[in-house]
DNA sequence: CCTACCGATCGGTAGG
DNA sequence: CCTACCGATCGGTAGG
C-alpha cells in the first residue's frame, strides 16, 4: 500500500494504467498525495514563515511523521520550489487567451480579473510566494524570476496600450503595471475564504481602476 | 567610550547634557547608534527573512560581533518589535492632519498619498512590516494589529465618504480600503531607491484611483 | 566591545 | 510509514 511508484518526475494527467505498473510514471495515489503535500505545506509556511515551519509541522497536519515526507520530497527546498512552481503555473495558466483580445481595454481588464482571481481564490499559495522567495535556492530563485519577468511584460504591454488608447493615465509603464500587479495581489494578505469572494474582489480592482462611464 | 548610559526607555530628542550623566535617558550615541541597528536589522530580514537572517549578519554588517549587540537589544525578538514599532510609528505620523481634510475626495487623496510615500521611503522597513509578522510574539503581535486596525478604520471611513460623494464606485468599504492600501503598499516590493522616485509613485497613485476629470 | 561556549532546534538519514 | 539518531546552525550568556 505504500509503495507506490514514484519515479524521476512528470506534471501531466497521467491515464489509469493496467497490468504491472511500469514503475516509471508516479502512481496517481502518489500524485495527489504530493499535491496536498503542496497545500499543507503553503499554508504551515504562510502562518509560521519557511525556515520557521518545520516539516514536523507539516507531516504533523497530515498525520504523518517527517520522515515519511522524505517519500514525496528530495528536501525542504524542493517543497518549496513546488510551491513557487504551482503559483507561477497558476499564473500563467489561460494567459495567452487573455493576451489575444484586440481591445486594449478589455485586455488590459481581463489581465487584472485574472491575477486577482488567481491570488485570491489560493491566498496561502501566493502568500509564500510573495512573501518568501528569501527561502529559494539560487537556481530556483533564477527560474522563477525568468517567468515572472515575462509576466510583467505582459502587463506592461497591456498598461501601453491602454495609455495609448487613453484608457489610462500616462506614466511610466513599468511603474504602472506593478501597481496594478500590486492592487490585485494584495489581497492574500486580507482574504478570507469564509468571508470574502474571489469574484466580487476581482470586479472590484477593474471597478476602481477602469470605471465604466455613467 | 563604550558605557554610554543606557536606562528603560524613552524616545524623545534628548537635548545634549552637561556635567555627569545622570544615566537616567539614553546618551545621543546610544540612540543614534540603535536607531542604525534597526534600520540594519531590516534590511538583513528583508534580504534573508527574520528567521534566516542572523544576528551573526546584522553585526557583521556594522563590523561588529553578534555579542556586541545585546547592549543595544535584548534579544531578537526585541530587534523584531523595534522594526515594527518604527513601521506603525511612520504610517501614523501626520495622519490626524489628514483626517482633518473635510473634502472627501481630498482626504482619500491625501490618505492614499501619505502611505504610499511612507512606504517609498524605507522599502526595507515595510518588507519586515508586512512580510514577516509571523516571527512577531503574540503580545508583541497584539500591538501591532491594534494600531493597524485603526489604521485601517480610517481608510474605510475615507472611502465611504468618498463613495457617498460619487468620488468611488460603490462597494464593500472594508474591500475597498484593503485594496486601496494594497495598492499604495505593494511598492516595497519592486521599489528601486536609485531608480524610483517616491513622489512620483505616489502621484502615480492617486491619478490611477481618482482621475481628475479631463 | 570581544572570545569562547552552551543548549535547543531541526533538516536529513539509517534501517527496518 | 516509523523510531532513533547525527550534525550543523544560531540565539543567548559568561566573563573579561
Amino acid at each position: 500500500m505504500s509503495s507506490a511508484a514514484r519515479p524521476s518526475n512528470s506534471t501531466g494527467t497521467s491515464a489509469r494504467k493496467r497490468g504491472r505498473p511500469r514503475h516509471e510514471e508516479p502512481s496517481e495515489e502518489y500524485e495527489t498525495k504530493l499535491r496536498e503535500v503542496v497545500s499543507v505545506a503553503s499554508e504551515v509556511f504562510r502562518l509560521r514563515g519557511y525556515d520557521a515551519g518545520t516539516l514536523d509541522d507539516v507531516a504533523a497536519a497530515m498525520n504523518l511523521r517527517k520522515a515519511s515526507l522524505y517519500y514525496y520530497v528530495k528536501s525542504k527546498a524542493d517543497l518549496l520550489r513546488m510551491i513557487f512552481d504551482r503559483a507561477i503555473d497558476r499564473s500563467l495558466e489561460q494567459i495567452e487567451e487573455y493576451l489575444a483580445i484586440e481591445d486594449p481595454r478589455d485586455r488590459l481588464e481581463a489581465l487584472i480579473r485574472h491575477q486577482a482571481l488567481t491570488v485570491a481564490k489560493d491566498p496561502a499559495l501566493f502568500a509564500v510566494f510573495f512573501d518568501h522567495r528569501a527561502g529559494l535556492k539560487a537556481d530556483d530563485m533564477a527560474d522563477i524570476t525568468a517567468k515572472e519577468r515575462r509576466y510583467l511584460r505582459y502587463f506592461i504591454e497591456a498598461a501601453e496600450d491602454a495609455m495609448d488608447a487613453d484608457v489610462l493615465p500616462k506614466a511610466d509603464s513599468r511603474m504602472v503595471a506593478a501597481t496594478l500587479i500590486g492592487m490585485s495581489s494584495w489581497v492574500y494578505k486580507w482574504m478570507d475564504p469564509g468571508r470574502d469572494d474571489p469574484v466580487v474582489f476581482a470586479e472590484l480592482c477593474v471597478q476602481l481602476l477602469l470605471p465604466r462611464r455613467q
